[in-house]
DNA sequence: TAAATAGTGTCTATAAGACAATATTGC
DNA sequence: GCAATATTGTCTTATAGACACTATTTA
């Protein structure tokens, strides 16, 4: 049995924090200050430190990048990501963490010394990210939006208290689609534990106002909210 | 800025090997040789070598363990097991991969000198197995579960020419539910692109020959196949 | 013929989707 | 009142599920 030395890799964890901005779905990007790919966007991340476990490296990069706790928010693995020539210095495999927000503040620059964005998703694809983080950033996108139909994570990108009118500009925002009020309404309020009402209502400056909701217990949707066909 | 020693960690890729047998869901397990575990059972998997990323050392690992071509089955990553003790003897981070495999005449025993055996996922779940496995077993498995309400991957259990009977114990023994025969029939030969009929018809000691199917071009199964509340 | 498995027909309950109608606010 | 948004009602169609029934084989 030959021996072969045992190659030993940086590990890092990246982030893909999305959110909804006037119902255009953005994500968090920052610059980078350093080579390779200086002045380049690209995802937030930062290495495994000895203690931790790569569960922890996204959530301790989470609230430095957003000032929010990550038991707060929805934090996800997406995958890993380990072709040999990905980052052009040295061997690193990441593993890509999906993380939904509810609509910041600010993005609070955080103790990090990059300036972070929030940028819509679409305008991010067409410009580029550094190292193969296009290619992270899409099958994030694309887990969120399967992952919409089957789990309640819309509510994640919601405020505590939101309106069902809001949870729908969520569905409308990730898949790109428009749906039927009415049926919509209905749907998420007839779903078991998706939202419960406060029994307060949200005064809005135009028309009738909205009642309030909060996050239900349930984690799965079934029936699931199924993604029109194209 | 200060700059502390950036870790580095020896990475495997971990196996969990489903297949049918007998109508019992099984998972492939080797039988450790060395310390820490010895004697135990634990899933396949090896380290990540220089040249390649990890979806490559599961394909080489799949292949060394059961003589098949990654090409040809189901192989999809799980998650990263990252617990700073999750190996006792150093940081060792895994991917764990999902593999689908039809019902193969023998775990082959490859060039890999551990002895390899299909045992029942149950069997094994009461049994447990060595490291982090039980906990990686049990995601891969409701990963499995999951997959097959929204995804065409209930082929990969089958061989290349198989019945709607055989299709339909797919679903029963991985969900460990009774589906009503005549609806399950229709509803795969009616969704589109999950099945194909070859014309051919495989003679059955018992009774009415079942006609043949091959896999369908589609990955995805819209409507989905529910799963029944139980 | 009976036994066994494959496959079809049919009815009912539930959910999806279109869209009209009503409700509640600010102006 | 009107404009705007929220919510409910109703009808049509699609799908799920139960289950009776027919079809094709071996013994």
């Amino acid at each position: 049995m030959t021996r072969r030395p045992r190659q030993t890799v940086a590990l890092t964890a990246d982030l893909v924090i999305l959110t909804i901005r006037e119902g255009v779905l953005c994500v968090l990007v920052v610059e980078r200050g350093n080579e390779p790919f200086a002045g380049r966007l690209a995802l937030p991340g930062g290495f495994l430190r000895g203690e931790e476990s790569l569960d922890e490296t996204a959530a301790r990069e989470l609230a430095e990048e957003t000032g929010l706790d990550a038991a707060d928010l929805h934090l996800q693995q997406v995958g890993v990501y380990s072709a040999p020539d990905r980052d052009p210095r040295q061997r690193v495999v990441t593993c890509a963490y999906l993380a939904i927000a509810p609509n910041l503040p600010l993005p609070s620059a955080g103790s990090d010394a990059r300036a972070a964005h929030w940028l819509p998703v679409d305008e991010v694809r067409r410009s580029g990210l550094a190292f193969d983080h296009d290619e992270i950033l899409r099958d994030a996108v694309e887990l969120a939006r399967a992952e919409l139909q089957f789990r309640t994570i819309a509510t994640a990108f919601c405020a505590d208290e939101f309106t069902i009118g809001e949870l729908r500009e969520v569905y409308e925002a990730v898949w790109g689609v428009e749906l039927d009020k009415p049926n919509f309404h209905r749907k998420v309020t007839e779903s078991a534990g998706f939202v419960e009402a406060t029994g307060e209502k949200r005064p809005s400056p135009n028309g009738r106002p909205a009642a309030l909701y909060r996050a239900g217990g349930a984690v799965t949707l079934s029936p699931p909210m199924m993604r029109p066909r194209s």
